[in-house]
Parts: C-alpha cells; structure tokens; sequence
DNA sequence: GTATATGCAAACAATTTGCACGCCT
DNA sequence: AGGCGTGCAAATTGTTTGCATATAC
C-alpha cells in the first residue's frame, strides 16, 4: 500500500502543525473548507486517521469527542474543567520512571492532568 | 439535589469495586442484569455518570468506548494493543512531579500507557 | 494505467434524553 | 407527598463505510 500525498491530506497534517489547540475533527473541517471547500468531512476523518497511523500526529480522546495534536513529542496535556481549554506541559525528564514495568514494552504514552487552568483559577 | 442510594446504583458501584478489568458500561449492564434482569442500560449510564461526579469511580477514554475503574487510588494505565487489556500500574511516588505546573490547580490526572503486555511480548 | 483517495450520503455505534410511572425518605 | 430514579424507546452525536468517480504517481 503506497500512500499518496493529497492536498487534502497536506492541507490538513499542516493546519495541525501550524495551531497549539487540540481541534477537534470537526474544527479540522472547517479549516480546510476555508481553502478547499469541497473537502468532505468523510475525508477528514480518513487522513486523520492515516496520519496517526503513520505517527504524524496525536490521538486524545476524552469525553465524547476525539481531539487531535500535531506534537508528537512527549508532553502532557492539561484540560481545564472550566473552560476547556487543552494545555500542552513539558515532562522534565524523558520517558516516565515512576511505573512499574517489567515485562511492559512501551510504545506511547498519554497523560490528562484534569482540574482548572491559570486563568479560571482565580 | 440529594442523591438516593437506590438498589441498581449499588449494584454497579460493588460491581466496579470488585473487578480489576476495566470494563464498558455495556459489560456492567449485563452484570447487574444477572441479579436485576430489569435494569435498563440508559440506567447504568445515567448511574456512571452520579457515580463519576461523586469521585467514586474514574472514567477511561481510549477509542470508542468508554471504561469505567473502580480504583480511583492514583495509578498508570497499561493498554496492550494487542489484546486489548488494561493493567493496572502503580506509581512510584504520589503526585507526578515530572511536569511543569505553575499556576494550574490539578483535580486528577490519568496516564495511559500502550504497548504490549508481557503476554502478548513474545 | 492503475491503485489510492475523494465526495456524498447512508449506516453504525455509543451515549443521552423525554416521558410516564415507580419507589425512597 | 414530593422528588429523585427508572425502564423503555427514540433521538443525538461522533465516526465509519460503500460506492461511483477523480486523481496522484
């Protein structure tokens, strides 16, 4: 299976390199529709799908809807209870040591650090 | 609002308590089911979702389908992506200290680790 | 030229919700 | 008695898929 590069595949791997936000699929839509609005929403989910496959980008799921992150260096990410806001916080350090592992061979790892942000703590 | 501690809500509640699997609200239904084969699902959802807001259980998001833990003591999650299994990990240490925090109030936090489980590493 | 990718819409799966009735407290 | 909880089924939401056509290589 030889992957193609489409300029829909190209427009949607470069709107997730190019924001901090987490968008959802739908969001993702909507941006490349400002560019090519022909684009179906079916194709969307299907690059995106590709592209994760292919370690490109990032898979968050938490609620309902599945987000997605063009950083595929270990972070974590802080989502406000409030406002919903997604944060990304760099780990000091490398791979987490503080699990107990034996035996486990690694291949991602995702951590969701839930409470409120700066800006809604107050 | 003051919540009632009706039968089913107990029942999902000792279900989750004496499982180590991490299991799908459909699976939950088909326990309560065998002692109260007239609980309905929209039930167990409506009761996971008090019983979450209580910090009573947790909630695991990864892929479609929710799982529910019964465990809430902080701890990793280990996912094979091979047969699909979820471990528990403890965590050396009590609150992470790996990321920086400034300024954020943290609530909760879930790690989710995938790879493969010494089972499937062969 | 040919296999991968696309648009569209229908299908699907997980979860939520409206409603009338039931049952704790 | 009053209000939270329930069963049931329909509705909603997020995502996937089948099919005919388009396009990258």
């Amino acid at each position: 299976m030889k992957l193609r590069n489409t300029a829909q595949r190209k427009e949607i791997l470069n709107i997730l390199k190019n924001t901090k936000t987490h968008p959802t699929a739908e969001w993702i839509y909507e941006e490349v529709q400002k560019i090519r609005s022909d684009i179906s929403l079916g194709t969307v989910y299907r690059n995106l799908k590709v592209l994760r496959e292919q370690g490109k980008i990032l898979e968050l799921h938490d609620g309902t809807k599945a987000r997605y992150d063009g950083t595929i260096e270990p972070h974590a990410h802080f989502i406000c209870e409030k406002c919903g806001d997604i944060t990304d916080l760099s780990i000091s350090g490398s791979l987490p040591k503080w699990v107990s592992l034996e035996n486990f061979r690694i291949n991602s790892f995702l951590i969701l650090l839930h409470g409120q942000c700066p800006e809604c703590c107050s």
